[in-house]
DNA sequence: CCGGTCGTCACCCGGGCGGGTGAACCTGGG
DNA sequence: CCCAGGTTCACCCGCCCGGGTGACGACCGG
């Protein structure tokens, strides 16, 4: 019922048509790749398979395009914000939108821009401003560093050893010690475990290898 | 002329009234502590102080209850909408918004949400999605370690010696070492180094010292 | 052409680190 | 009551690490 009244409102909106409809999660990889649409409306609790999985699995598909999703919930769950998000959906919008707001939401995101409730907006930008800036390597206590010494101080945040970094790199052991060393006089540090703190902190490395 | 076709706007709305109106950032403090506006509406570009200025003065007002504030940008330039969103900003706007949109966005944050313009949103999910996620530390890996072995993990993570830690911890060196060996034989590490990195890696403690 | 920087490597030495073993004390639970 | 686990500490040993010094080739800019 409810799929077929947001249907029908879509439809008499005049500059979009309503391709396709499906039951559960299972059934909108088959629809996507079938009718190709340009945004895909997901209810995120459905039979079967959920609307997280199932916008994963529209992204995963092969093929570069892929539809924008919007989100579709009944009350704003923030735990599924961030995975929704990160599945690849490009708005995010209460079931007690209007036949307007949902409208022109799918006008939103058909432009490649996105779009979030309200409420969620808010949620997202007190969990957005409460992380940790993006560091971009601090270049004022980096910056004496050669480029070798950099490659060295990176592998050294994994916590390997002189052996292993010179198996690494195809170098001799001592060529690690005469780096590290120098990594050690130029950022005014005692010891490696130091090197591995200050690639963390300055943002030449950060947790979770990304 | 802009300020001023702005608030006719508002004013005609019949929901709201424009209590005042500043010049540059440096009025907008004096005018807000006059005026108390639940919603100021924030150029970013103004002469003398900017509107992230601004934002930041107002917020740093005495009292507690401080006034939403929607920024105005002309195009949206990515680099000040964290610092904006960080100052308190809750809203985002373009100003070839329509006054319908200015007026709903208006509505919203006085209601006590957040509002970004669309191409502004698409960045900041973009932006969002792409940061690590806040780490709860991570219990399967650390959970068999005691208190005591987290204290001295954390501690090791600091980048300081065995020496270092026995005055920390008013414990004698041999103990510390005991301690992290244990470590170490736990968690299946073989160096304090890598104490360090999965220390970091698993959100003991996190870049920033936060 | 030559001085400086960078990257590579070698030898030596001292010290901190990590491993092993053993032991004391305390607390809590069978 | 005694055993188990946590915390504390001691002694010994082997070794990787870090410091110092010196050297060689490559490259670049004056």
């Amino acid at each position: 019922m409810v799929r077929q009244g947001f249907g029908a409102l879509l439809d008499a909106q005049g500059d979009m048509t309503v391709v396709g409809s499906a039951a559960d999660g299972s059934e909108v990889v088959d629809l996507v790749r079938k009718a190709r649409p340009d945004v895909v409306l997901m209810d995120i609790r459905m039979p079967r398979v959920n609307g997280l999985d199932a916008t994963r699995a529209v992204f995963a598909m092969p093929g570069d395009l892929h539809p924008k999703v919007i989100m579709l919930t009944t009350f704003d769950a923030d735990e599924y914000v961030f995975a929704a998000l990160q599945a690849g959906a490009s708005g995010f919008l209460l079931k007690d939108a209007s036949a307007e707001d949902l409208a022109g939401a799918v006008r939103v995101v058909a432009g490649g821009e996105a779009l979030l409730a309200p409420s969620i907006t808010q949620k997202l930008i007190a969990d957005y401003v409460s992380r940790p800036t993006v560091r971009t390597p601090d270049v004022t206590v980096l910056g004496t560093l050669t480029d070798r010494e950099l490659d060295v101080m990176r592998l050294v945040a994994t916590g390997r050893s002189n052996a292993e970094l010179a198996a690494e790199l195809f170098l001799s052991e001592q060529t690690i010690k005469t780096h590290v060393s120098r990594i050690l006089a130029k950022l005014g540090l005692r010891d490696r475990t130091q090197i591995v703190v200050t690639a963390y902190e300055s943002g030449l490395v950060s947790a979770g290898g990304a």
